[in-house]
DNA sequence: ATTAAATATGAGCAATTACTCGTAATTTGG
DNA sequence: CCAAATTACGAGTAATTGCTCATATTTAAT
């Protein structure tokens, strides 16, 4: 689609007025995407749906791209804390591989399940405007990266390339999530899901 | 989106001339989706890509969405053929489960190396015109069936539910190949994705 | 050769929509 | 209390684009 665009605010809110103008921009922006697609939403039915004018919108957006990526970040980041601290509280030396597994895809496909119409758009719309999501981008290598370590720490886990692993897991775990998630296949139950994934993942881990 | 058009023909082709005006405008919209996304593509430009006039395309299509749907049914279709045929090649009594999983995989690879964006449109516009694609999952879950099956026959293969594993299989396979494609990870050679691949889903099926 | 059916054409319309800009209201700092 | 900065407003515009339709051309049938 040949964007160059900027996707940096145009302006910062400074007072507590307008963060809150912006708070429900974002928030108005998640549901109506969610709703009609990147390409079916339009900026004015953002902001009307905020309860801002449109002038406001672009006052702290440049551009309609740069409010899906801000979306998309927000969402990595907070996908990434939660399943890197789901890791964490867990003593890696002791406890099963498989008691590790399980909560960490629970979780990602709740992640999922929450909106999985926005996890659509943010994904695909990605492709169109690389240069707009490498910030996101990073994001996720960083997590793929901290994975990496983790892997390397735990007892029961043995791969040649733990980086190579990370990737692999990370991404199977997320694509699968979504695929499950926008088609829900007939006669599989979410904990049914869930136990093939961490038969994958753990297979694949532990050999 | 709300979408609810007629997504079939307006008219069949019942000359050779018309007939190859219609190749010229898939073999056209194959490019221009890949090259501009499914929103940034105009149906003035396939036409004009086709070499055919705008109202020409309109006479087969009635739609831009019904033109992506054509496209995603014969992508479904060639690559169906192509990884079943693969399969029954092979004699599945004798044959090692990493001998079949490897072109298995090799092919998916190749398959989405082809033409990756297009990919991505089909996949992404699909979500925001369920009904528009049901042919298209139609011949998806036709695909798993057959794959269950063959599950079934194969000696070295031991799961308790082979349509959730042939699920399971499929998706897997293919959303890490898209995955793989659209955004390269640093160090990781195709070679290297394939042994992983056949590491997760090989270990996933032969417990 | 004549007619009817099939096919091709493309100018232009109707509708949509991302985004601007001049102005007004509100807040802050001194 | 006042000026400067910040924020909010929203009617309007310029551009895009999916798609129609009246007309012309080509092919098939008799």
């Amino acid at each position: 689609m040949a964007r160059k665009k900027r996707i940096n605010p145009r302006k910062s809110p400074a007072q507590e007025r307008s963060r809150f103008t912006v708070e429900q921009i974002i928030q108005a922006a998640t549901q109506v995407f969610a709703e009609w697609g990147y390409a079916g939403a339009t900026t004015n039915h953002i902001a009307e749906r905020a309860g801002v004018s449109i002038g406001s919108l672009y006052q702290y957006f440049p551009n309609k791209e740069a409010i899906l990526v801000t979306l998309a970040k927000r969402h990595v980041e907070i996908a990434g804390n939660l399943l890197m601290g789901l890791v964490a509280e867990r003593n890696l030396i002791e406890t099963d591989l498989t008691e590790v597994l399980r909560p960490f895809i629970q979780a990602t496909l709740e992640l999922h399940t929450g909106n999985p119409r926005l996890n659509y758009v943010i994904l695909s719309e990605a492709v169109w405007s690389a240069e707009a999501m490498e910030q996101v981008h990073a994001l996720e290598d960083q997590f793929i990266d901290q994975l990496a370590l983790t892997l390397d720490t735990h007892r029961q886990v043995s791969v040649k390339n733990s980086r190579h692993a990370a990737y692999i897991v990370v991404h199977a775990i997320k694509n699968l999530a979504h695929e499950f998630v926008i088609h829900p296949p007939a006669g599989m139950s979410e904990e049914a899901f869930v136990e093939e994934m961490v038969a994958l993942v753990g297979g694949y881990l532990n050999r």
